[in-house]
DNA sequence: ACTCGATTCAAACAGTCGTTTGATACAATT
DNA sequence: AATTGTATCAAACGACTGTTTGAATCGAGT
């Protein structure tokens, strides 16, 4: 077959089933979609993966690792830094690994992760545990740093609110581009405003 | 046939497209399901309807028009009582009617009107513009009226911190009765409070 | 009794779905 | 050169999709 498997067959289904799942979500993006895009065989799905639910599995476990890593990273930094950090801190180390995936390269690859993110976020069970739980080691370091940051709030109280902070978050990501929303261009400077902007909203709100 | 046609044919099968497509949203809900369901036959739907899309937008029409009516109706009665209403007066007067979904009724059928809009927010194209469509009148006097509250800002900044409120209000019914969710009961009093909460909650980021 | 429009029904349409199969090609090992 | 395990391929599996058809049934008006 000469140079036919040029790039990684693996990795390209990965790559087509990112895109497409965050667009249609996980019913409405087919496999034969994917493998018509990737440019692969249907059967390799199956060979490589197992099923479309485990393909699906692969691609939150692809996307969230590097951000969760990267989000308690700020986050101990933020630790070490500062005993008692600023509630506006706390946020910034939550958001920007996620924002950032839109503007950490050029390519469009980046920005589709996190609309897959969003998606997750709104699939019905069982795919939406499949996601949740990918970020749940995030989600609790976040939780015990807010509530040293207000330990005046009750736990479930804080809980909520956070789920709050990462509904909005989503928001933000998905409706990167239309007209209207509050992200319009990748340009880092524009993220870094906008990151700024939600943070102040969210922070107000925890502290209400 | 006797007593067959108890209740309407039409409305039967909007009760149960509503709930289904609350469920598993626009593609995961199949038009088998419905009838299935509902009692009716397969070709019921195309003759009252036409088409799926159709379908799901005469379930989108019946929820949002009541809804609009009531959120205009209330604000309507806010302006006139106050020439300025607070920023409180005014979100309180946007929640009430999506949360009182909840409890306007005993019915669980009240609650999936409720999942129901949240779906809509997050279907792909062209699903999703039904659905905001449908809310387009309430969303524009709302942005009025937080334009004279808060004179100070833009009109894109209102915008989208608008679009935060309405996506922080979806989630809080999106997850309603699930394990450390915001709302919990769809007892009144709980409802009231967690209105209460979340008022609180989106009033600081819509001043910050 | 008869007709007529509205409604319901079982059955089938042409596609698409996720998944499985068995043959085939390939590189590395024996 | 023969063997082995990995990977890709076309083709088919049964089940399900939205939609259409044409006959059967209904209640009301003549």
């Amino acid at each position: 077959m000469a140079t036919a498997t040029l790039i990684d067959t693996k990795e390209q289904i990965l790559n087509v089933a990112e895109r497409l799942f965050a667009e249609r979500g996980f019913v409405g993006a087919t496999l034969r979609n994917v493998v018509s895009e990737a440019g692969v065989n249907l059967a390799a799905v199956h060979y490589h993966f197992g099923s479309k639910e485990e393909l699906f599995r692969a691609v939150v476990v692809r996307i969230a690792e590097p951000v969760v890593e990267q989000e308690l990273q700020l986050l101990r930094q933020l630790q070490e830094k500062d005993e008692n950090p600023s509630i506006e801190a706390i946020l910034t180390a939550l958001l920007v690994p996620a924002l950032g995936l839109i503007v950490a390269d050029d390519s469009p690859q980046m920005m589709i992760r996190a609309q897959f993110m969003g998606r997750c976020h709104n699939e019905p069970e069982p795919i939406q545990s499949i996601g949740q739980q990918a970020f749940s080691a995030s989600n609790q370091a976040f939780l015990d740093a807010l509530q040293r940051a207000l330990p005046d709030q009750s736990r479930s109280q804080l809980r909520w609110k956070l789920d709050l902070v990462i509904a909005a978050l989503i928001r933000v990501v998905n409706e990167f581009g239309k007209p209207g929303a509050l992200l319009q261009s990748n340009q880092p400077e524009e993220i870094q405003q906008t990151t700024a902007q939600l943070v102040n909203f969210l922070a107000a709100g925890m502290r209400a």
